[in-house]
DNA sequence: CGATTCCTTGAGGCATCTCAAGGCAAGTGG
DNA sequence: CCACTTGCCTTGAGATGCCTCAAGGAATCG
């Protein structure tokens, strides 16, 4: 669990000259300034769009940012001015209540869109917080509105993605609110699954960026709980777990652990 | 709790010619037929819209639709095409799990907007079900973009409408994951009293439209657990109840075992 | 090399679930 | 009008899954 003290500093935001970087081959550096030509447009905002409108959203002047693992992107309660779009790393939000308990409501990895929960009441209703170190574009919303007057296809991508973010958070609540702490624990490894597969990594081998304690906090149960979870699922044969490195062995039968309510 | 017979017949849609009754007085019928002049438009979609833009949404030919008690409004899984504002009466939306379980993911009262989780992948994410009679507005979700395409405050209206619905989902989401069955209940009421109260009915005593069943699907509890835990505010002299009538003794006392974990 | 963090595992306790019985109110049919 | 059904709620008693507390191991870091 990251304390207080190390989620309380903020990274200021660096913005680069994008045009000026544009056309240089790929040396180390910004490797793609463009939404156009970014290797994550297939999975970020540009989804979904046509070739005209990928190409208005190269009009956006987005800053670049890195993030260092414990750092914030933004606290619960800062004004909401950005969009931000993960490039690389991992990220969790969490919320917390009145009285100080705090939950992880979501990890974010490469080519998610973070924030869209600020947008409500002007300031973010959760934080983000770098559990590796990350890199970040932060897309000014004003501009992207402004952007999106022009024509409606990319205001439909961005209602889509926090459409999808609803329905993300019923499946959550479907899992907070009626299974068991394996059910949770495999729903929760076969979406991670998912998630690494459609960015091109193994679906069946990966490292877990997030500690176990935020995984409970994630899945409404404690530490322990899930530790045991992990333990059980090894000596069923279902995962090779060794601390953070998860192996799914059988994912058969862990899609059936999943699911295993049904009779 | 609602068996799948009685849910699967959905009533049609009826298309009110609402120029032809804009005009009449006031006789028992549709009262109020433009969002400009509907009694619900500080809670509902004009809500933060000037007065130019609320005109603007009067364009919208929307259908007027009512619900039998215990009708589905939609489907899971029906094609997305219209959101859905609250005239009038009590929802319930529901998820499914693949294996049939059932969970209640928020209720819905006059004024506030259903349907917003279908725009992701076109097709609801959750059903709709009406807990009482009631009545809804239905608008074409197309020409609502195209309204708005127009002038970008409106499309910032169901913007910020979805983002709340993110936040919203964010606190239930602690709720679920961290609270005990008395400190879900207290959140559960305190926010229907706010919400009763910002309808300009009693805060303190209202009719509960849903069962404990219900609840407790939406807290993420049992019935039997519900009702322990209204019998146990009854006898810390927090609550009267009576079956679905609930009166709230003691708001502060409420208020307390909401935070109950703040030693 | 000690301090720290994170993870695992065990033992016991407790909150909630499960199962069961009964009450109340509304609806139904004789 | 009354017996009967049905749906919903309440309450009790026992079972259990998860939490709490505690101890110890492994990896990392200064």
């Amino acid at each position: 669990m990251y304390t207080a003290a190390q989620a309380s500093s903020v990274t200021p935001v660096h913005f680069m000259p994008r045009n000026g970087f544009a056309e240089v081959p790929a040396a180390g550096a910004p490797l793609q300034a463009f939404c156009s030509s970014c290797h994550l447009k297939d999975l970020c905002l540009p989804c979904g769009l046509a070739g005209i409108d990928v190409e208005r959203l190269d009009g956006l002047k987005f800053a670049r940012r890195r993030i260092k693992e414990g750092q914030a992107l933004y606290h619960e309660g800062n004004s909401f001015g950005f969009l931000y779009a993960v490039r690389s790393g991992t990220f969790k939000s969490t919320v917390t209540s009145r009285d100080g308990r705090e939950q992880v409501t979501g990890f974010n990895m490469a080519g998610e869109l973070m924030g869209l929960d600020g947008l409500a009441h002007g300031t973010h209703a959760s934080g983000a917080t770098a559990l590796e170190d990350a890199e970040i574009c932060a897309i000014p919303y004003a501009q992207l509105t402004e952007l999106a007057a022009g024509g409606a296809a990319l205001q439909q991508v961005v209602s889509r993605l926090m459409s999808r973010e609803i329905v993300r958070e019923h499946s959550l609540m479907l899992l907070l609110g009626s299974m068991n702490a394996e059910e949770r624990l495999a729903a929760f490894l076969l979406n991670l699954s998912q998630r690494m597969k459609a960015r091109g990594y193994s679906a069946s081998e990966f490292h877990l960026r997030m500690s176990r304690a935020e995984i409970g906090s994630y899945l409404g149960m404690k530490l322990e709980t899930v530790s045991r979870a992990f333990s059980n699922f090894q000596q069923q044969g279902l995962l090779q777990v060794d601390k953070k490195h998860v192996r799914i062995v059988d994912h058969a039968g862990l899609t059936r652990a999943f699911e295993m309510r049904v009779q």
